[in-house]
Parts: C-alpha cells; structure tokens; sequence
DNA sequence: GGCCATACTTACACGTTTGTTCGTACCATA
DNA sequence: TATGGTACGAACAAACGTGTAAGTATGGCC
C-alpha cells in the first residue's frame, strides 16, 4: 500500500513469507479485527452501521480499513446501494465461508491449550 | 512486554481480542516466523544453530525472540545443556503437535483459494 | 593473555499496524 | 443557509513488530 524499499531485508522476508500458504492465510486473516468481521458476517448480510454498532470498540477508520482488506482478499462482498443516505451491504464470499471448518477448529485448539497452557504455567512455578 | 499505558484503547482492545479463542490462537502462532519455526521442528529436535542455518533470512535477535516466545507459549521446550559452548535443543511440546492437523487444514485452504483470489482478480477486470 | 565457538543480549532505527481527529459528499428537510 | 444521517477519506500520532550492529559470557586451546 505505502511506498517502501523493495531491496529492504523487511520486503524481502515479506515475499518470502508469501510463498508459503501457511503463513499466506495468515496474513490474510491476520490482523485485530479480520476475525471478528468474518464472524459477524457469518450468514448474515449486513451494512456498515451494523457492523458499526457491532463493534463500538473500534473506530470507523479501521473497520473501514478491515473491510477493505477482506474485500480486496476475496473475504467479503461489498455491494453499494445508490440511495439518498448511502447504504453499503457486506457479505461473506462462498470462499470465506470454506474456512469455518478451519477455524472451529482452531477455536476449539485455542480453547483447550489456552487452559492447559495456563496449567503448565502454575505447575512450573516450583 | 513493554510499558505501555493499560488505560489506552490500544490496550483495551487487546484484552477484547485475548478474550476469543480464535484470535488469542492467531496472535501466538501469528507473526512473521512462528509458523516456519514451528514447521522446522516438526519431528526433530534441533540446536540453535540448526535453526540459525534454516533461517538464514532472519537475524539471530529476531530467532531468539520467536523461541522465546513459543517457549513462554508452550509451544516449544528449551533445553540448555551446561557444555563448553554452549548447547541448546528445542523441540515441539504434545500442545504444539496438535496443531498440525489444524495447519494442514489451514495450509490447504491457503493453497487452494489463493488460486481462486488470483483468478477473481483476473476476471474483474472488464 | 588472546582467540575460538555458541547462544544469546543490548541499543538503536526502520516500517507497519492501530488509533485520533477532523473533513468530505450526498440530498431531503427546515 | 443550516442540519441530519451514512459511509467514507486524509493527516497525524502512538505503539508495536522487525531488522542492524555491536557487545556479553563461558571455558578449552594456543
């Protein structure tokens, strides 16, 4: 997006962090928000207020930013209505969609280790 | 790590973020070289060395600071021996292991839709 | 005493992500 | 002319992730 020296060591680890499909959908995914718009989304259609409400958290600038970046990733569809208050739908792509398998489990890892990764921590305490 | 004020929004939200499970997994095995580290002792116990040659790419400040934080992840398990130079293992933890299936899942959605992003891209065009 | 190798550690700087604030465009209404 | 609601955009700043360069500690070997 912003302009950068491509002979940098920071770009050229950048490509090479690109080849791999692992880290690929990461960066795809990555990020503080991406997630959760994708779960907001999940079967659901809805417009930038909704989305807006949804996370009262974070700022128009960023969800703006997020949606960008899903769209522009094939994550979302974005469909604009030409009305007199503008109105602005988003939805999953059937592509988004294919990855909930993948991140309920995931979920579920993060959820167990999470618990037994905090066991471990008091265990080794001695 | 740092300082840093708790009361931010940057930091409010970063305790929103730990509170779901998908994105508390994102941000421990996020990052530009978790994943290839993780990948790289699939199976093997290896020296710091060993990595250091693996990972050419990356300086060694930036390897230790990866380790460091899978190991306080329990993802992986340091091992210093009391040598003359010094000798450090590391290795997978079970926690770690079971990642995999999870990655391979991951890895092959990665592959397949970054094909399918690249040929949307190209169709919408006209 | 000085050198070697391993495995770090520290100080500093670059680049990105995230957050703050203010401004834009539309058109109906008052 | 001013106000209102939606969906942004631009300029700026704080915080973090990543990279560069140099230094530390150990103890055997010369």
């Amino acid at each position: 997006m912003a302009t950068r020296k491509d002979s940098s060591t920071y770009s050229r680890n950048e490509k090479w962090i690109a080849d791999c499909d692992l880290t690929y959908v990461i960066a795809k995914i990555g990020g503080r928000w991406k997630l959760q718009i994708l779960s907001a989304l999940e079967g659901k259609t809805l417009r930038f207020s909704d989305l807006k409400k949804t996370f009262s958290m974070m700022t128009e600038r960023m969800l703006t930013l997020q949606l960008r970046a899903l769209e522009s990733d094939g994550l979302i569809k974005r469909t604009v209505y030409a009305e007199v208050p503008a109105r602005v739908e988003y939805e999953l792509t059937p592509v988004a969609v294919e990855l909930w398998p993948v991140l309920d489990m995931l979920s579920a890892w993060g959820s167990k280790h999470r618990q037994l990764i905090a066991d471990t921590t008091i265990s080794s305490h001695g």
